[in-house]
DNA sequence: CGGGCGCCTTACGCTCGCGTTAAGAGTCCT
DNA sequence: AGGACTCTTAACGCGAGCGTAAGGCGCCCG
């Protein structure tokens, strides 16, 4: 899932963005509220962590200001008050939902979970299946005809993103984004050697192949031949 | 935990029933607002959830009749709506959370154990159980194939917080937050080291490993290979 | 039919994450 | 107050895994 944490509290921002980071996220950071809408207009997002207080502009503007300019995307709100009314505001303004400090990383990540999966389709499922090759997040397990394969951080990651585009040709420039965090052409073949790397763990040695290359576009994840 | 569950769909309260039940809940029913609040009033419940909609009795009355009186178990609204406005109410009437129906079992048992949780102390489950490693939390026991183990504080906490994930790829930062309550880097191995400990402690010497590293995400605790 | 571009694979070096050991700091018990 | 035990920090060594580069194959187009 992307993220975008916006919090000015550095060490705050890079604690919470290092366990998201930990359980398969893909983070990026904002410091002001600024460059955090700018950001958050810009960068597709899948949900939005908000502070409530922060320099320049203030986490409930943001809020305003994107849902004014019609975006849906699902926002967080983070807060040092547990107040009724604090959380009221928040949600008038447009937030989805509204979270006190101190929290534990495990509710955070669950809330945001939980938010991206109500948006409907595209939402966070912690399940994927396709043929007989299935992935669970959580676990961070995956298996092939029951078998259980084994998978580095990348080739998890990647797997994952590709089974969340299942059916849709997902592009290198995809995948740089969603997997490895690059808003750059890193001119080398680093996709394509974790793209080979995946295909031994997952295909090899089965009949049906998953992964295929889609000449000129990119690589796409489906059962049909 | 032990949760009343006021709801007068008798097809829906079941279903949350059972499914709160396999998380290993304790579950009271109440079909309509009287009794519910007549059993909120009585029972000593570790969370209720009511449903927005009550015949005889609403259930935001009963939240306002229980806070009035004093009461401050954790309460979870149900609601068909999802309206701010709606979410608004239940929240000024005295929840602690609102979730709008249709919502997934797994959102609602997570802002359940949230909620206990912030109370203090619940949602206790006293002997856990993995292979042939036994852990009583009350008795401070672990036992391996029935031959005791000795574990200092930390060891045990660590291990209590591993086998209450079990199958979940825990995190450094979740470790640090669950075992430790520090919610900052602390730059140091301190993790590392106990659970090196812990796996002399629990591992050594069989041939089933059960304390498995998950390299770049953190550990995991699991019978499988 | 030949050349070039795009993709796949293999190989290799380097980084950094992890495990272990050991020593110092802190705490509790007697 | 002293000693034993536990927790934490620090140092060090190993190896997994990541990314770069290079060679080869095949597909597409001229």
């Amino acid at each position: 899932m992307k993220i975008l944490l916006v919090e000015d509290d550095r060490r705050a921002s890079e604690y919470l963005a290092k366990g998201l980071r930990e359980l398969g996220h893909v983070v990026e950071q904002a410091f002001d509220g600024e460059s955090g809408l700018k950001a958050a207009e810009t960068g597709n997002y899948d949900v939005l962590v908000l502070d409530r207080m922060l320099p320049k502009l203030d986490g409930l503007e943001i809020v305003k200001s994107l849902r004014g300019a019609g975006s849906s995307v699902p926002i967080l709100i983070l807060s040092a008050l547990d107040e009724v009314d604090e959380r009221i505001q928040g949600l008038r303004a447009g937030g989805d939902d509204y979270l006190a400090k101190p929290y534990h990383l495990e509710e955070l990540a669950a809330r945001l979970d939980a938010l991206s999966r109500r948006q409907g389709e595209a939402g966070f499922v912690g399940k994927l299946k396709i043929a007989d090759l299935e992935l669970d997040a959580r676990a961070r397990r995956v298996t092939r005809a029951g078998r259980k394969i084994e998978l580095t951080a990348r080739e998890f990651q990647l797997l994952e993103f590709l089974m969340r585009h299942t059916g849709q040709v997902v592009t290198r420039t995809m995948i740089l984004e969603g997997v490895w965090d690059y808003h750059f052409d890193p001119k080398t073949n680093v996709i394509d050697v974790h793209i080979s790397r995946l295909r031994q763990a997952i295909d090899k040695g089965f009949e049906r192949q998953l992964l295929h290359t889609v000449r000129g576009a990119g690589y796409t994840l489906t059962e049909d031949p």
